[in-house]
DNA sequence: CTAGCACTTTACGTAAACGTCAACTAGCTC
DNA sequence: GAGCTAGTTGACGTTTACGTAAAGTGCTAG
């Protein structure tokens, strides 16, 4: 149940002529489960920023991806607004001043110090589950004796 | 900034007289850097269930340790009705009948899964860290060259 | 031409997880 | 016994992340 689209880099590729695929909202949606009032909310937060074609939105892989990571840092408990300073900064880069650089790296490492932290978390969590498990089997097992034996 | 308190395991120890140490709401708060509301709002949801002297509340080991894997459990991203769950189950165990054991048995393999998901979007995630950082040491050296050269 | 579908905006609704405030009570302590 | 501190209940408010319904637009097939 991991996302399917796989390709990493919020950067677009060097490759000068790349799937110049297009989206509409609803392919999108479909691809990562998500509804288009979703996609929609995600744009309207600051994260995406289809293409218009008249009324309606068109949107390439750079919407995609974004989307992808969005979803992912969703998934890892950050809000959508950690997720958008983030993206603003990394569009922001280019032409970014040293300090905005330097913001942006302190966020990372806040990140990175966040998935150390959950890594942890679910290292304990995991032995607990263990134990829980073991325990639980030991039950049943006592359960299945007493069966037999009576 | 992981949890203080360090010890395992939903159940109480076999050790005949532990710490038979007890909180008021405060300390546990303080403990856990928690509101008092957010304790209590746990025990109306069904998450802990402190004795009562008179019209006050007593945790004992075991509220802290729910306590503290609630939070974890949140921090991974589980609802407190999921966390909630368990712990009903993990409680019922002793007298639990198969049917329920084993639908323990199903949580906690869907827990597990989970775990793994979000183990494997920590390391793709790490690896947009790595990435991104990259390309932002990248740009930071091009402006020293730059401002060095000019 | 119109029926149907996908898309659009606007706006109000909702569930989860608390925060905040008001109005108590109970135990010190000076 | 007045004041302080910590605890209590109850009720309403708030934020986040969408869901849902209403009313309209635009294209395509029959």
């Amino acid at each position: 149940m991991n996302d399917s689209p796989q390709d990493s880099m919020l950067s677009d590729a060097p490759s000068p002529e790349k799937q110049r695929r297009t989206y509409s909202i609803g392919e999108l949606a479909r691809l990562f489960e998500v509804t288009p009032r979703t996609i929609r909310f995600y744009e309207q937060e600051g994260l995406l920023e289809p293409e218009r074609r008249g009324q309606t939105r068109i949107y390439h892989e750079k919407d995609r991806v974004r989307l992808k990571l969005t979803l992912r840092g969703k998934r890892l408990g950050f809000s959508l607004a950690e997720i958008r300073e983030v993206i603003e900064l990394y569009d922001a880069m280019p032409d970014g001043n040293a300090r905005q650089l330097q913001r942006l790296l302190e966020i990372l490492a806040e990140k990175r110090a966040d998935m150390e932290r959950q890594l942890e978390d679910i290292r304990l969590m995991q032995r607990e589950l263990d134990d829980v498990e073991a325990r639980c089997q030991e039950v049943l097992d006592n359960l299945q004796h007493q069966g037999s034996a009576k």
